[in-house]
DNA sequence: ATGCTTGCCGAAACCGGTTTCGGAAATCAG
DNA sequence: CTGATTTCCGAAACCGGTTTCGGCAAGCAT
């Protein structure tokens, strides 16, 4: 009887916080504040409270502590059906790294999918006010995007997947996908090419302006110029990527090599050029962006730049729980750079770009 | 002062059941009860709170519930990346459909993603534990499922997409591969095919026997006779599927159409085609199931079966939701039919497989 | 008029935690 | 040795709901 953790009782459904406190002869607060690692409990206490809860296998109960501490240890997604080609290759890879990082710490993920900007706002408004999760992960940042306005204005905790031009309050994790365009070009130009064209995504998207950039320093520094009928923008599927493509190699002089800013858009490239007779790899080179699966799958296979999403994902968990208790945003912001995937889809130019329009004027 | 309904002072923060009980100058409880359809509220009563209550925009909170209900209304979904390619086309569509149902009527989507079989096990105990959801979606339930017995043994709501031999305890929701895969046969015998290859998803999936059986039953309607060697397995990949394409199409003598359980094989059965030098639709038919993106962007489009994996995922959550609520298992199970998309990849045999045969031989 | 149901709602306990407050014991200063 | 601080923990309130229990008043039959 002096020892009463020697006469504990397993107790049958699950384990509270008072059937620790019972076990050991003390009161739920005290149990509660060494658990939650409080000051004015001594260190032989803390680790007395620590083992027993530990042998019994106590766990607190998430909404329980809620309902007191307003955090519900819950992370939202929300994710827009709409521009649904862009993200969709993705996704799974994306999910499983937040799940990965949120549930290393005992947290989940909530997920909820929308089919329109309107119906994406009403969510948040309604996770919000809800409390279904203490902060947001918000994929494929737009330029002026009105989910940062309604979180900031409500002082919700979030991190982008993307940058912003107006960072103030944003925490965010992103690929350098300016400096991989960047990359692109010099590899290209270090192959021979001289003539090169690009295909950009989406515009709205933070992303759209800083690869654009990437490329067209790269092509400044190099020397070269700039070509505006080689230029399209906002192909993220790949029927933009093959009208796109088709539209730069049916110019008077086309380009010998082309840099995509997404994966789907240079597999319409591949179409592009198998409608007009162009080989990938010597006719026509092409460097893209992403690392989609398909890539592997075309002759030749597709040389791009690999994002692992698996781990950005797990990353914007972790930076989103910091954020949430508290650490401010700006010191929750960094970038990584993607990997180069050097697969066939780019060597020397085989022709000159007047060669090549010659071949291509034979094909239609 | 006569109706304190008149002077309701609008609290600042979030409406709580207090802010409406005062305001009506009733207890907590008979808010409580009046929302929740207790029949010992009066309809007067009733309607007051009713009325009061969405005046002041009061909204339950989930967690708060739970802590005496035990419901978090929440239902989770455990994706196993390990099997990736196999879900990986339709999981957005998927979690998509899964949220408009459970959104719908004011529950959430908890996901999580795991590696390993073992790691989906140790999920989805720790997420019963911890109460994190009230009822799981099983996607790709197996002949001898894992996450069957221990929901079973644990009495835990779910249900599955996907059907079960032994069904005891189980609800579900399913499309009819074995239907859509006799639809195949008879179609290509309209056609005048006399021999038909059949390549299979995985066995270990409860849709594998099914859409074999369904392949068999309807070539023994048909009269024809079942060659093992035009026959393959486990194949729900691109390259799995050329594999067993130029397995199939290199016997003897080949059939002159394939009917594949999963959109990806097909894909891959148009790659062996290429191979060896054979057009899809004329030398060699093929009908497929799934309906991925990827149908649409081959040449000729794949005629397939489409899972409307949206409508899927909505239907589950509506029916998980009336599992947990305690409808029986037994009335809660459906199964939808797939639709067919005529796109090109089956008409007419152009040769006999003798023919073809040699032309196959030739490309080698 | 009396006794018995029935309908309806208030009071209070409860769910599983967290947090405030105050006081006893131990430590420190003088 | 006394008085003032600290240290550490118990008691109790609290978070936002749900649910049990009991009692008052109205309705019913006798």
């Amino acid at each position: 009887m002096r020892n009463p953790a020697t006469e504990i009782t397993m107790p049958k459904g699950r384990v509270t916080i008072s059937d620790v406190s019972e076990a050991l002869g003390v009161t739920k607060s005290t149990v509660s504040r060494a658990l939650n690692g409080y000051v004015d409990i001594s260190p032989g206490t803390r680790l007395r409270v620590r083992r027993m809860a530990d042998k019994m296998g106590y766990r607190p109960l998430s909404h329980a502590q809620a309902i007191r501490t307003g955090q519900t240890k819950s992370l939202g997604l929300v994710i827009q059906m709409a521009d649904h080609d862009a993200q969709r290759p993705f996704l799974a890879e994306f999910i499983a790294g937040l799940s990965r990082g949120a549930s290393a710490v005992g947290w989940t993920i909530t997920i909820a999918a929308t089919d329109s900007p309107a119906a994406t706002i009403e969510t948040f408004k309604t996770m919000i006010r809800d409390r279904k999760v203490d902060g947001f992960i918000l994929p494929r940042t737009m330029l002026d995007d009105p989910r940062i306005t309604l979180l900031r204005s409500a002082e919700f905790p979030f991190v982008m997947f993307g940058r912003s031009a107006k960072p103030q309050g944003c925490a965010w994790h992103d690929v350098l996908g300016e400096a991989a365009m960047r990359d692109a070009v010099n590899r290209l130009v270090g192959l021979g090419h001289r003539s090169v064209g690009f295909i950009n995504g989406g515009m709205r998207y933070t992303y759209g302006p800083l690869r654009r950039d990437g490329f067209l320093g790269a092509m400044a520094d190099a020397g070269l110029p700039i070509n505006p009928t080689h230029m399209r923008e906002d192909a993220v599927t790949i029927d933009a990527g093959a009208l796109a493509g088709r539209a730069i190699l049916t110019t008077p002089t086309p380009p010998t090599a082309i840099v995509c800013a997404v994966d789907m858009a240079a597999l319409g490239v591949y179409r592009a050029a198998a409608d007009l007779g162009l080989t990938i790899g010597t006719d026509l080179s092409v460097i893209s962006y992403d690392g989609v699966p398909d890539g592997a799958h075309v002759t030749p296979q597709l040389s791009t730049f690999f994002v692992d999403f698996t781990a950005s994902g797990q990353r914007l968990s972790e930076l989103l729980i910091r954020r949430i208790k508290g650490e401010p945003p700006e010191a929750l912001r960094e970038t990584v750079p993607a990997t180069f995937l050097d697969r066939g889809s780019a060597g020397p130019p085989k022709r000159t770009p007047r060669q090549l329009a010659a071949a291509i004027a034979v094909a239609l």
